[in-house]
DNA sequence: TTGTGTTTAGTCTATT
DNA sequence: AATAGACTAAACACAA
């Protein structure tokens, strides 16, 4: 096979799909969600193929956001003004990509809940959501587990993002972190160009002799991490595995981000916390008493019939609410 | 008006 | 062959 010039290699369609470069866009921000429009914004600045046709490939791109129960939408805040919401993966799905990989995915994400058990509101989902986070982080304080890289799994400790700790190398993370450590031990900087975290399977072995040819799809070499995508692993606000610690732990605090508070109902969150510990009554203070069982949220238009999975209990409120939520991975 | 978000429908490709 | 996932197109509604 003729391989083609950089120039115009650099053109050819990258190999993730949209979900995919979505989700990128979306943990290369340090808030973990984005903008339609910022989303957009990371595909063409790394993607040049991207950079035409865009009336075509953003209308597939925003299909998949509503299609994909993968991502939730979050209402801006007053002080945020602008139109559309923000982007953000769901908490739960972290285990779309084979180990990880951004290249395929697993199944597809789909949430499920029984109609009477969820929340009536989204924000209840969001507010338990929260509590769960601080919940984690208190127990990983405690322990002092590491935390992994995505965010939702920062909900997530019972192990569906990435349980072995491996991280594949088309994982967001290495495709976007500053450096990336093959498992063998090579190593690749951000001060290389991009490419060298952009590496075919079959690339793996000989990665070093690939750094100079670079992978043509993306663009930004040390330019890609660019303000609005401070993966820094160095810097004090990143925990070891580039997790933004500051937003997360101070979740309760009105001056920061706010963990995401999904527009659509976002129950199935919860189920993904089997190996949560009891909760801390003591943490679940400022519970939000609206946080309710009741509900006749209907499942989306992707729905099977519910197949209760698992059954949460909710510490919130004035007594026990049983959550049976539903994931599928169809 | 434009950007955003949702939904439906069709095609193509890879997998089972 | 059947199925699922991905992609594309289009229509429509809504909000800034």
């Amino acid at each position: 096979m003729p391989r083609p010039g950089r120039n115009t290699y650099s053109d050819q369609k990258p190999p993730y799909s949209y979900i995919s470069l979505t989700a990128m866009a979306i943990q290369s921000s340090p808030e973990k969600m984005l903008p339609l429009s910022e989303i957009y914004k990371f595909i063409m600045d790394r993607f040049p193929y991207y950079r035409e046709n865009t009336q075509r490939w953003q209308n597939s791109l925003r299909h998949n956001l509503s299609f994909n129960d993968c991502f939730i939408k979050i209402p801006r805040r007053p002080d945020q003004p602008g139109k559309g919401s923000f982007w953000a993966l769901h908490p739960s799905c972290g285990d779309m990509f084979e180990n990880g990989s951004f290249l395929r995915r697993r199944k597809r994400f789909k949430v499920l809940k029984s109609d009477h058990l969820a929340p009536s509101k989204p924000a209840d989902a969001a507010q338990y959501l929260q509590q769960q986070a601080k919940l984690r982080l208190s127990a990983l304080a405690a322990s002092g587990t590491h935390l992994p890289q995505m965010p939702a799994a920062a909900y997530n400790l019972g192990g569906v993002a990435q349980p072995s700790g491996f991280k594949h190398p088309f994982a967001i993370e290495n495709i976007i972190a500053r450096e990336y450590k093959m498992p063998g031990g090579l190593a690749f900087s951000a001060m290389q160009p991009v490419p060298a975290a952009y590496p075919l399977p079959n690339q793996l072995t000989s990665m070093g002799s690939s750094l100079g040819t670079g992978w043509p799809h993306v663009y930004g070499s040390a330019g890609m991490i660019d303000s609005a995508t401070p993966i820094s692993m160095a810097g004090g606000d990143y925990s070891a595995y580039g997790v933004p610690l500051k937003p997360l732990c101070h979740a309760a605090g009105q001056t920061l981000p706010a963990i995401p508070v999904p527009i659509k109902p976002a129950p199935a969150a919860v189920p993904a916390l089997p190996a949560l510990p009891a909760p801390i009554p003591a943490l679940l203070s400022n519970s939000p008493p609206s946080l309710s069982p009741t509900s006749s949220q209907t499942a989306t238009s992707q729905s099977s019939p519910a197949t209760p999975s698992e059954t949460l209990t909710s510490p919130a409120g004035d007594g026990k609410v049983n959550w049976n939520v539903h994931f599928l991975m169809t």
